[in-house]
DNA sequence: CTCAAGGCACGGTG
DNA sequence: TCACCGTGCCTTGA
């Protein structure tokens, strides 16, 4: 059963769109490869849109985790830097950037080039397409070693994206809490009372951030300081095709 | 002109 | 209690 969900309706309360009902059947993994009949919960609030489902069973999730903690290679050195501010830090996490050969993300001042699929990517990716009949040709890992690993909030805003299709995005690891923000109700400026929309993202999740959340909302993940234990997630996204660069008028 | 994928200080809270 | 959490701010280049 679904459940619509806005912030206003529990003010600063968390979420809980995990399944009180919890799966029971391995049927989970198997329905998730065919097809959709997944118990999708929608979150909806001004220009926000989510979808939310349990798309591997705790066993699954636990063993693609394993598989991860294996195959990825995270970045390092200048490319796990970012600047803000006008000043250099190192990413509070880990990131590894997948996808179809020659492809590229930037952010913040990094240029992240796409490493060619990995068996457990790629597996993740076809589960992902067949749950939500979308494609993606691009996977950004983030790994949050303990629940001071963080993200700061941000949009997903990038220009290469493409506008109409959804970010996917998938958990594994240490449940953590995922905040999501108006953005005219931050700051000292709060021109609007809009409250945040929270939810805890679970082992073997999968959160789809539709058109338009990212125009209108911020998220992070903030640090949880009493966990202990790594998470994973990918956010599967469609980067445009990589258009020649438009000649510069000057300069 | 706007705004930022970072840290830090500070005050409220359980 | 005091560790944790949420908020405002930083201040420079894109």
């Amino acid at each position: 059963m679904k459940r619509a969900l806005t912030g206003k309706e529990s003010p600063s309360k968390k979420i809980k769109v995990c399944d009180e009902e919890e799966e029971d059947e391995e049927e989970t993994s198997i329905a998730a490869e065919f097809s959709h009949p997944l118990p999708w919960g929608k979150i909806e609030a001004e220009g926000l849109d989510l979808d939310y489902a349990q798309l591997f069973s705790k066993d699954e999730a636990d063993r693609l985790f394993k598989q991860l903690e294996e195959e990825v290679e995270y970045f390092t050195g200048e490319k796990a830097q970012v600047k803000v501010f006008g000043k250099l830090y190192s990413v509070p996490r880990k990131q590894a950037t997948y996808g179809e050969p020659g492809l590229m993300y930037s952010f913040s001042g990094v240029h992240l080039l796409a490493r060619p699929w990995t068996p457990t990517l790629e597996h993740i990716r076809n589960t992902v397409t067949s749950a939500t009949g979308r494609s993606f040709n691009f996977v950004l890992v983030n790994r949050y070693k303990d629940g001071h690993d963080h993200m700061g909030e941000h949009r997903d805003d990038e220009k290469e994206l493409d506008p109409g299709c959804p970010i996917a995005s998938v958990s594994l690891g240490a449940a953590r809490d995922f905040v999501f923000r108006h953005r005219d109700a931050r700051g000292a400026k709060q021109r609007r009372h809009i409250e945040p929309v929270k939810l805890e993202l679970a082992h073997g999740s999968l959160l789809l951030m539709n058109q338009p959340t990212n125009t209108y909302w911020y998220h992070s993940l903030p640090a949880r300081k009493r966990i202990l234990t790594p998470r994973i997630n990918l956010t599967f996204r469609l980067i445009i095709c990589q258009g020649r660069k438009e000649p510069k008028p000057s300069q």
